[in-house]
DNA sequence: TGGATCACG
DNA sequence: ACGTACGTGATCCAG
């Protein structure tokens, strides 16, 4: 049966470019969108067989659509030049794959494949769409299906009218009435104001197109909304109309043509030479044989099943280095049951069900040997998990997970099926897809179970010198060898640790808690006239601006804010205000720090043992779940009561805790070598009393205190990347206020402003910015046309090198102090981190030791042009360390 | 499941 | 004119 596969070239490539990093060749050509556009293309041969394929363009600068509407795509940022360098080569792949491509001056690839569509279902032929836009779901029908692409162009999502009724509720054709209503603001276009995907699927389930919802404004619910359809019928038209996709282009094409029938194996891999993909390079002579044979797929996936029986025939193949992968039943690996292990290499792919692994002596001393090298997804998981099963690993020279990060941080944790799709030729199914989710979560049959880690243990195989060679283009084969894989193991360490939960002072709280909530829901109860869920914010909204008819200050999607700072301002009009505040805070103590810290204490040690992702933030910063333990109350003195529950797990020891001050600010100083910054540090002020001398022109004596408070605000808005309106909601004062505050600093710390202006004008240069240590984000809406995404950018451009940089630095520091632990044979163990702080229990004797070397080792982490300074103090309990 | 809220740096 | 502070995770409610 014939299937024909169109592909929206421009969408597909632009998906790619943005997903993945910047990859270039030897020779400075940028390769990035091409190699997405291969994979991609590699797959839908693969997995679609097509017989007939083709790959259509946009073509020609006037879109027939802008004459209809000026401001059309408006909203769309120009192509980089890194990208459109890339069309040339992306025309050139398709030639080596002998797939026809198309383009027609004046016409968009949308307008194209939207006629191909239509004779498509004219002629009843199988067809697929594969592009990333959304849109396109209006071409879906009986004959065709769209595929969209996500997380870049690694996955396919196949569409069909079942699928977008499930998604949507909605036919095909109605997602024209959908972009109508909401408007798109990659296209500009512009759809009704306040009317989003919610709102735009409710009107059409209920009146089914744009028109038949302007006919009945008059029984749309909600006055709001009837006034907004009422002042933009023009605007839905036209949104509407810019929405279809054309489906009468004159296109003159003989679908024929397209035929496909395999490409040339030897132009291709040409090709790919001059790109420098040689990892590709392999398997296009697996996948290419001998032109046209139906033999020519790659040989068919086979691993060894290891038993107890035959395992004795496999202790050879334990080989060094070998790619592994322990699998578990559930996220949290200080509880989740061991499944199997699946082990790869060249020529070798096994499964070991954990039963039989758990006995075999041979598999658990290569595990242990450190001579072994083991290749992984997230060392961390397997050494701790292993610790709780009393195993010990050793020789983990590569982790796959984490070198994903490095590559592309906003790809936030990454999944081995999507480092597979990536990085290796074999495909990883996703872990929902084998075990389902939710309450139908199962842990499958054995032949489905070993056949899915097999296919991991390969794709970590394939993925290592593909993601060696992307480290190394980038610059990043130190950070993750010396920083991040060592510090894995530190983690381990601490989590495995955990830290000593005195329940029973959390249980006293919890009583005292009680209490005090119960007579707090009372007392607003009374003053509200009536009882009601104070939890949840539509019911208080009902509450304060309905019955007691307080003013509305700030609103939400959803209705009147009833947010802490609108609270705050609300006291003096209604003492129910002061209660609820307070039942809100000890409301989140109670559910959060009691309840959900109580859940998390491990049966056996008494202990809580965090999860630290080291894959998750963008910035480089680590992260805490389950519990979250770098988000304990500290500010109000009720919360940092908390700390007391904290204890040492050994009689007679402390907690000693270690914070960096000010360390955002010294790497500011240091990166922006800005002379009065600098100064300030050298001379070791106090940087919020120095600001404020600065700005506002006074001696040290005369600084006030709300001074003082002024300055450090405008501190924090210089490392979050300031702008007036953030400083005057922050202060409560006016926007021209802030504006002249922020004025008056950069006058004086010019260098800062300086750095500011040049780290925004690189990142929109390079389209990414870095750390001291190369660690790197990519920005891609820095050169966004849209004002708000291109100021988000622009912030993040500025505080990311700081907030980064700061997280290099503590990481390198808690390298060296576990080293330096070690070293020393002391006994005191590090147990938490909260971005710049340190926490330790120490034994008695050691306190002196470790009050000397915790800030010396922090303070040398990294060396800058101003000191770093560390504050260091102990207790019986993390309160008391204080 | 997404939004609102609030805990931390 | 636009409408925001940077980075996280947990809990609760409502649809």
């Amino acid at each position: 049966m014939s299937h024909f596969v169109l592909i929206d070239g421009n969408s597909v490539a632009n998906r790619a470019f943005y997903a993945l990093p910047l990859l270039s060749t030897s020779a400075g050509l940028h390769t990035n969108a091409v190699l997405g556009f291969t994979t991609m293309l590699l797959k839908v041969l693969e997995e679609m067989k097509p017989t007939h394929i083709m790959v259509a363009f946009d073509a020609g600068k006037v879109v027939f659509r802008h004459s209809e509407y000026a401001e059309y795509k408006g909203g769309r940022s120009k192509t980089p030049p890194e990208l459109s360098e890339q069309f040339p080569l992306i025309r050139e792949l398709l030639d080596a794959f002998s797939i026809k491509r198309f383009e027609l001056e004046g016409y968009e690839a949308d307008d194209i494949i939207g006629t191909l569509t239509k004779q498509a279902d004219e002629q009843a032929w199988k067809t697929t769409v594969i592009t990333g836009d959304k849109d396109m779901l209006q071409l879906v029908s009986e004959q065709v299906s769209v595929a969209l692409t996500r997380k870049g162009v690694s996955e396919i999502e196949l569409y069909t009218p079942k699928e977008i009724h499930e998604k949507y509720g909605l036919k095909p054709l109605q997602i024209i009435d959908l972009k109508g209503l909401m408007g798109d603001s990659s296209d500009n276009i512009p759809g009704v104001p306040g009317v989003g995907e919610k709102t735009a699927l409710k009107l059409l389930h209920e009146y089914g197109s744009v028109e038949q919802v302007l006919e009945n404004i008059d029984k749309v619910s909600g006055k709001k909304l009837q006034e907004n359809l009422r002042e933009n019928v023009d605007k839905a038209n036209m949104s509407k109309a810019l929405a279809t996709i054309l489906r009468e282009a004159p296109v003159e094409l003989d679908v024929q043509e397209t035929g496909y029938e395999g490409y040339d194996g030897v132009p291709l891999s040409e090709f790919f030479k001059k790109m420098e993909f040689k990892s590709l390079l392999s398997k296009i002579k697996v996948a290419q044989p001998a032109a046209g044979s139906e033999q020519a797929d790659a040989k068919p996936f086979s691993f060894e099943m290891i038993s107890e029986e035959n395992k004795a025939a496999y202790e050879s193949k334990l080989t060094s280095p070998m790619a592994l992968y322990i699998e578990m039943d559930g996220e949290n690996y200080h509880h989740a049951p061991f499944l199997g292990v699946g082990l790869a290499a060249e020529d070798t792919v096994m499964f070991v069900p954990w039963d039989v692994a758990k006995e075999w002596q041979v598999l658990c001393e290569w595990l242990a040997d450190p001579a072994k090298e083991k290749w992984v997804f997230d060392g961390k998981r397997d050494t701790v998990g292993l610790a709780w099963h009393d195993f010990a690993i050793k020789g983990i020279s590569f982790d796959v997970y984490l070198a994903s990060y490095l590559l592309n941080a906003a790809e936030s944790n990454p999944t081995l099926d999507s480092i597979a799709a990536q990085y290796a030729q074999t495909r990883v199914l996703s872990d929902e897809e084998v075990y389902g989710k939710g309450a139908k979560r199962l842990v499958p049959e054995m032949d489905v179970l070993s056949e899915h880690v097999a296919h991991k243990a390969a794709a970590i195989w394939q993925s290592v010198p593909v993601l060696r060679e992307q480290l190394a283009e980038n610059e990043m084969e130190k950070l993750l060898g010396e920083l991040e894989a060592p510090l894995s193991m530190v983690l381990a360490l601490m989590e495995k640790q955990g830290v000593k939960v005195n329940s029973e002072r959390l249980v006293q709280m919890g009583e005292d808690l009680d209490k005090k909530l119960a007579a707090l829901t009372d007392q607003i109860y009374e003053l509200a006239g009536g009882a009601f869920n104070i939890n949840s914010p539509k019911q208080l909204g009902e509450i304060l601006f309905d019955r007691l008819s307080l003013p509305v200050l700030k609103k939400t999607k959803t209705g009147p804010s009833t947010s802490a700072d609108v609270l705050e301002k609300l006291a003096p009009y209604h003492p129910i205000i002061d209660a609820i505040l307070t039942f809100r805070q000890l409301g989140k103590l109670r559910s959060t720090y009691i309840e959900g810290l109580t859940k998390e204490i491990h049966t056996k040690t008494s202990k809580v043992h965090t999860l630290y992702n080291q894959a998750t933030t963008a910035t480089g910063r680590l992260s805490s779940t389950d519990p979250n333990l770098q988000n304990i109350p500290i500010r109000m003195e009720e919360g940092r009561k908390i700390r007391e529950a904290f204890i040492p797990s050994e009689d007679g020891w402390y907690m000693l805790a270690a914070d960096y001050s000010q360390i955002e600010l010294r790497i500011l100083a240091h990166i922006s070598q800005d002379e009065n910054l600098i100064d300030a540090f050298q001379k070791g002020m106090d940087i919020h009393t120095r600001t404020a001398m600065d700005v506002f022109g006074v001696s040290e004596e005369e600084v006030t205190s709300l001074m003082r408070r002024q300055a450090k605000a405008v501190n924090f808005g210089i490392v979050y990347g300031i702008s007036d309106y953030g400083l005057s909601q922050n202060l409560n004062i006016t926007r021209k206020e802030a504006g002249d505050f922020i004025e008056r600093y950069f006058d004086v710390f010019s260098g800062v402003k300086r750095w500011m202006d040049e780290i925004v004008q690189q990142a929109k240069a390079d389209g990414h910015v870095t750390t001291l240590l190369n660690r790197r984000r990519y920005l891609p809406d820095i050169r966004s046309s849209n004002f708000n995404l291109r100021s988000f950018a622009e912030r993040t451009a500025m505080n990311t090198p700081i907030q980064g940089t700061a997280a290099d630095v503590i990481k390198l520091a808690m390298i060296r102090m576990q080293e330096a632990i070690e070293e020393k044979g002391l006994d005191s163990r590090m147990l938490l981190q909260v971005h710049d702080e340190l926490v330790f229990e120490v034994p008695e004797n050691e306190l002196e030791v470790m009050r000397q070397l915790v800030p010396e080792v922090m303070e040398s982490a990294l060396s800058l042009n101003v000191p770093l300074k560390v504050d260091v103090s102990d207790g019986r309990t993390w309160y008391d360390a204080k």
